[in-house]
RNA sequence: GGACCCGUGGUGUAGCGGCCCAACAUGCCAGCCUGUCACGCUGGAGAUCGCCGGUUCGAAUCCGGUCGGGUCCGCCA
């Protein structure tokens, strides 16, 4: 990649450009200084090439490369020679030649950095990391990983512009609605008192381009929440965000598939795939299988129903539970048998703070092991039918089964998060493996005890089952009076997750598309006929001059960048994230405001309430 | 809003009541070295142990508070 400044990257000089004059540019990344000949390894974002500096040869580059230090940034001028024999650096792609240096200029030179930008291992405090993001950024694991970010986005766009998606920008600043998480607020100047908000997504932007006649759209979208972060979660952040017109579920589905197919591909081709087409799993099955509605299924260790294992075994936890229409459910830890314990009361400590009541276990002794069958319910029921109920929970010798009884639910949702935890600690998953997986027919929506009225459990705009549409009904009969016995919440979404190795990548739907149905939807979820026309004029009156049957879904790009990259946080995969606070530790942002600005705006801070 | 973990030369760690005006590695500085590639060798500089207060004859070490970072719960239509 020539310019003015060089002929060649770090990265190109070859056995075949020897003898050639050439210059290069690029950062010192390691400077091996033996005296009369001093070896500087010169770096750019492209790769390293070795420079040789000879005094015999010459006296001025030497004495240039000996002021010179870590991370200066150079214009090596010289001829590309092939290295003596038994010299070269099979590590390096331009290992078999050498730049011999004749003139050195130093473009820039560097103080001392924070931390060392060569050695890709060390480990250093974040918050160092942050304040100097553009070092951080120059070493080569968070170039590796942006870069690859970059690969992803970019084969995002061209699949989608090759399959006849049209890319739109919608506006930032856009309306506040009082629904879902806490939106980010921006004051308006010429209209003192009034306020605009971030998108928290373009839901309803891309709903109304469908409207248009856009028929397929897609955005790489910058979305805000002003919600308490988390490793998987920034304030601002990215989602692919796509819409098709003339859509039922399978035929959205079935272009993201391909459309993941082809993107995995181009990001991590080394990478296969577990299963295709991707496994499609109902919520209901997802949540009696894995205890989760984002299954890891790069292993099994799948939940059993223990219910007719455990019927009239005289236990009583596992009675009451049964009587009350609740679960017992169970799992088998491979090869846990031995467990120890303190192992056995750290699963217990896991299981109740994952909402559990308790955990009973019964490990089934391995082949040659000694002892019997031990467990916390084999004096009460008997080693014949604990062995019978481990044996139902999927466990054969050296297994140990793990069992909770509760309602239902919380019964898998706990020992669903003891699968992800001991699929961890046995490292069950093979890390390579990408598990796409698909999760459908959600329930539409969770009775909301305290506003008493029905919540959408995904996205508000999403459409149900067309055999389901007869539920949305009220047992008052009248929409607008909801309660928690309306067949409504037995509606189930036209909604589909896309899970990979355990992550919600993102989800969609199939949405209402006339006004009626939207507005009865509404009203369950407790909005007026005032209040829906205050926050939602917008789409329901578009919904009225002819709104083709849509649907479409958003998937978070920074997950799918670090999953991509092997990574568990996305600050991994931003080029400048947030601390947890929601601080930019190199901007300083936020920062206090001067009073003219906050008076143009017609605004006052409140005084910070002092803390007790 | 709550719980927990961390904060010691530039960086990463050790030290966890007196042996410490703090140790090790690396980085940094200087000198030597013509085939190194994590170059090597020799020497040197560099820390009031995040901050404030308390306990104690004595605090990096114990206690309280505070600031910063991280993880988790709540929250995230």
């Amino acid at each position: 990649m020539k310019t003015s400044l060089r002929d060649l990257t770090c990265a190109d000089a070859r056995t075949t450009d020897a003898g050639r004059t050439v210059s290069l540019s690029g950062w010192v990344h390691r400077r091996r200084d033996l005296g009369q000949l001093i070896f500087l390894d010169l770096r750019d974002r492209y790769g390293i090439t070795q420079v040789v500096v000879d005094a015999q040869e010459a006296p001025d580059a030497h004495a240039v490369a000996s002021g010179v230090r870590s991370e200066f940034v150079l214009r090596v001028t010289g001829t590309i020679a092939t290295r003596l024999a038994g010299t070269e650096n099979a590590k390096l792609a331009t290992g078999e030649v050498e730049l011999r240096a004749s003139a050195i200029a130093i473009l820039s030179s560097a103080r001392t950095t924070p931390f060392v930008i060569n050695e890709p291992d060390a480990e250093i405090d974040e918050a160092v990391r942050l304040h100097y993001r553009y070092l951080d950024l120059r070493r080569e694991p968070l170039q590796r990983r942006i870069l690859a970010r970059g690969r992803l986005v970019q084969a995002i766009r061209e699949v989608h512009h090759a399959a006849g998606f049209v890319e739109v920008e919608t506006p930032l600043l856009i309306k506040s609605t009082p629904e879902g998480a806490r939106d980010f607020i921006v004051p308006s100047r010429l209209q003192p008192g009034n306020v605009y908000a971030l998108p928290q997504s373009p839901q309803q932007m891309k709903q109304l381009l469908m409207v248009a006649g856009m028929d397929r759209y897609f955005q790489i979208a910058r979305c805000f929440r002003d919600e308490d972060l988390r490793g998987d979660r920034q304030p601002e952040f990215t989602q692919l965000d796509l819409e098709m017109s003339f859509v039922a579920e399978p035929d959205v589905m079935a272009w993201v598939e391909e459309m993941a197919i082809a993107v995995s591909g181009a990001v991590a081709p080394e990478r296969p795939i577990l299963q295709l087409p991707f496994p499609v799993l109902t919520w209901r099955e997802a949540i009696d299988r894995y205890g989760i509605d984002k299954p890891d299924l790069r292993f099994g260790m799948e939940l059993h129903d223990l219910a007719d294992a455990v019927r009239g075994a005289g236990f009583g936890i596992f009675d009451e539970a049964l009587a009350a229409g609740g679960r017992v459910v169970g799992l088998a830890a491979p090869g846990m048998a031995a467990a120890t314990r303190k192992e056995i009361d750290e699963l217990t400590e896991l299981a109740k703070k994952a909402g559990a009541k308790g955990l009973v276990w019964i490990a089934l002794p391995g082949p040659g092991a000694e002892g019997g069958i031990r467990g916390s319910i084999v004096k009460a029921v008997g080693e014949e039918r604990a062995a019978a109920i481990a044996a139902a929970a999927g466990a054969g010798a050296g297994d140990l089964a793990l069992i909770v009884a509760d309602r239902d639910i919380h019964a898998q949702e706990a020992l669903g998060k003891l699968r992800v935890e001991l699929g961890g600690r046995l490292r069950l998953a093979d890390p390579r493996v990408l598990a796409y997986v698909w999760v459908h027919q959600f329930p539409m929506y969770q009775w909301d005890e305290e506003n008493k009225r029905w919540d959408a459990t995904h996205n508000p705009f999403s459409g149900v089952m067309a055999e389901d549409e007869v539920l949305l009904e009220t047992v008052s009969g009248d929409p607008y009076r909801p309660s928690p016995e309306d067949p409504a919440g037995r509606a189930r979404a036209l909604q589909y997750d896309l899970a990979l190795n355990g992550w919600e990548l993102g989800g969609g739907s199939i949405r209402f598309h006339t006004r009626e149905k939207l507005s009865r939807s509404f009203a369950l979820m407790g909005h007026s006929p005032e209040q829906q026309e205050a926050k939602f004029s917008g789409i329901l009156e578009a919904f009225e001059f002819g709104a083709p049957p849509h649907g479409g879904i958003a998937l978070g790009v920074d997950r799918w960048a670090a999953l991509l990259t092997d990574q568990t946080n996305i600050r991994e995969v931003m080029a400048f994230p947030k601390t947890s606070s929601g601080s930019d530790l190199m901007l300083d942002a936020p920062s206090p405001v001067e009073p003219a600005q906050l008076a143009e705006l017609g605004l006052a801070l409140a005084p910070r309430p002092a803390k007790g």
